[in-house]
RNA sequence: GCCCCCAUCGACUAGCGGCCCAGGUCACAGCCCUUUCAAGGCUGUAGCGCGGGUUCGAAUCCCGCUGGGGGCACCA
């Protein structure tokens, strides 16, 4: 029987959640959900001000939206304050720490390796003699990072301590201190960090930092999941999408890279590209709805769904929606000059005011004798309305897009554009 | 200064001694398809940081160097 595992994600209530710690925080998840193990969620926080709350809640909420779930109710590291200042003067009755000034010391050994076996990193060990003695507990009572956080961890009953390279300097500290108090301490697990393309952590000046910044630019949780996942792990030398469920079943944290990554917004919007079209055409609209309305947009929600389709193909990011189908909901006037093409234009309003049904099949097939008849090549035929429709020279599918644009309303445009153009 | 971590195309990575004059994906370039834009198909450019070892044989193992990054708080 395995052991049971459980494991932990400790955001820092400050600001936004960080793109980087959700990957550090997926990873967490899609270890320990397959073993059926237990996922915590501890805000690791040091007050409990009115942005810690606020911070918290945003914090859930783009969790819940990536959907990465966890167990119980949301933890504070505040809450085991009493236990942090009790075991503390249990070490110094033991004589494993001291006071110093008010403040409480932890003894660090002078000489020896504290060492441990890092799933992503392997055998790593630190001299003893390069840790210097470690405040546990302010002179004011509080204790302090490194003393506050292993102690939860211990609470919790934490297995596996998965989080970023940054805290690898923090192990042996921690290791020392869950030593001395008698406790087995968990597996650890460095992950590398996330970067931005100049090798700086990753922020806000490199385009988006936080979920809520993703979210906003028309990314969805599948892209952004699979993305993440695929940033310091591969399955094997060919697969690159993944659902969900794959992750799950396919993720292993013993074959994470232990080298940083730098994060490719280029590869993210393709990921984001092709899990949108995976999209079955309902889930589609309804994305496209939600991102619309988020955006504050107030268009028809049923127009906006049965625009959906038309470019679902077509766009990368939710926010492309609305440069390619904004002339169904607004007026337009071409930006482009239309010099020639009042034939085209005139024969194409006179057979769009006949078509019968108006609807895309038919439509093409006219238009297209028109271009016969015309001796104009489809492009040469068909932008020219195309622009006097959509007004640009990029659009959903033209056929399409007068159907659903309808005969009155294209009509309409056709002839307003017809006298400037001739 | 001291400690720790990292090192394959521009980017993400596969590779765990011979299958690799290094494979996949994004990006980029060209071609095809095509009503625009996409999507799709095909082709191409491009990489094992350097120097020593070990070995019949090294991208793969060892050492050094160089280059990145993190840490050394009564911050988290």
């Amino acid at each position: 029987m395995n052991p049971p595992v459980r494991v932990r994600m400790a955001p820092s209530p400050t600001g936004l959640l960080h793109i980087g710690s959700v990957r550090t925080f997926l990873f967490n998840w899609l270890f320990a959900r397959p073993k059926g193990g237990e996922v915590l969620l501890r805000i690791e926080n040091t007050d409990t001000s009115r942005e810690v709350e606020e911070a918290t809640e945003q914090i859930q909420r783009s969790l819940e939206w990536l959907g990465i779930d966890w167990d119980g109710p949301v933890r504070f590291q505040l809450d085991r304050m009493e236990d942090a200042q009790r075991l503390a003067r249990q070490l110094v009755d033991e004589g494993k720490a001291y006071e110093d000034e008010g403040a409480i010391r932890f003894r660090m050994p002078d000489e020896g390796v504290t060492a441990w076996d890092d799933v992503v990193r392997g055998r790593v060990e630190v001299p003893n003699e390069s840790i210097e003695d470690l405040v546990i507990l302010r002179g004011d009572g509080r204790p302090t990072y490194n003393f506050a956080n292993p102690i939860d961890d211990m609470l919790d009953a934490i297995t596996h301590v998965i989080r970023g390279q940054d805290h690898i300097s923090n192990t042996p500290k921690q290791l020392l201190i869950l030593r001395a108090l008698g406790a087995e301490p968990p597996v650890y697990a460095h992950v590398p960090d996330v970067l931005g393309d100049d090798g700086k952590k990753l922020s806000k000046r490199h385009g988006a930092q936080s979920v809520d910044d993703f979210r906003r630019q028309g990314y969805i949780p599948e892209a952004l999941v699979n993305f993440l996942a695929r940033l310091g792990w591969a399955y094997d030398d060919q697969k690159e999408v993944f659902t969900r469920e794959e992750l799950l079943r396919l993720f292993d944290l013993e074959t994470v890279t232990p080298s940083p990554a730098v994060f490719d917004f280029q590869k993210l919007s393709w990921l984001n590209g092709v899990h949108l079209r995976e999209l079955s055409p309902k889930e589609y609209a309804d994305r496209v709805v939600e991102y619309i309305r988020d955006a504050g947009l107030d268009w028809d929600e049923e127009l906006v769904r049965r625009a959906a389709p038309l470019v679902q193909e077509k766009i990368e990011k939710l926010d492309q929606f609305p440069g390619y189908t904004r002339f169904f909901f607004e007026e337009v006037s071409p930006a482009v000059p239309l010099d020639g093409a009042g034939p085209v234009l005139e024969q194409a309003e006179q057979i769009l005011a006949d078509v019968e049904p108006f609807e895309a099949e038919p439509i093409e097939r006219e238009l297209r004798s028109l271009a016969e008849r015309l001796e104009l090549k489809p492009r040469e035929a068909f932008q020219p309305i195309r622009i006097a429709v959509t007004g640009s020279k990029v659009s959903p599918g033209l056929f399409e897009s007068l159907e659903l644009l309808g005969r009155d309303e294209t009509l309409t445009r056709l002839a307003t554009v017809r006298g400037a153009a001739a």
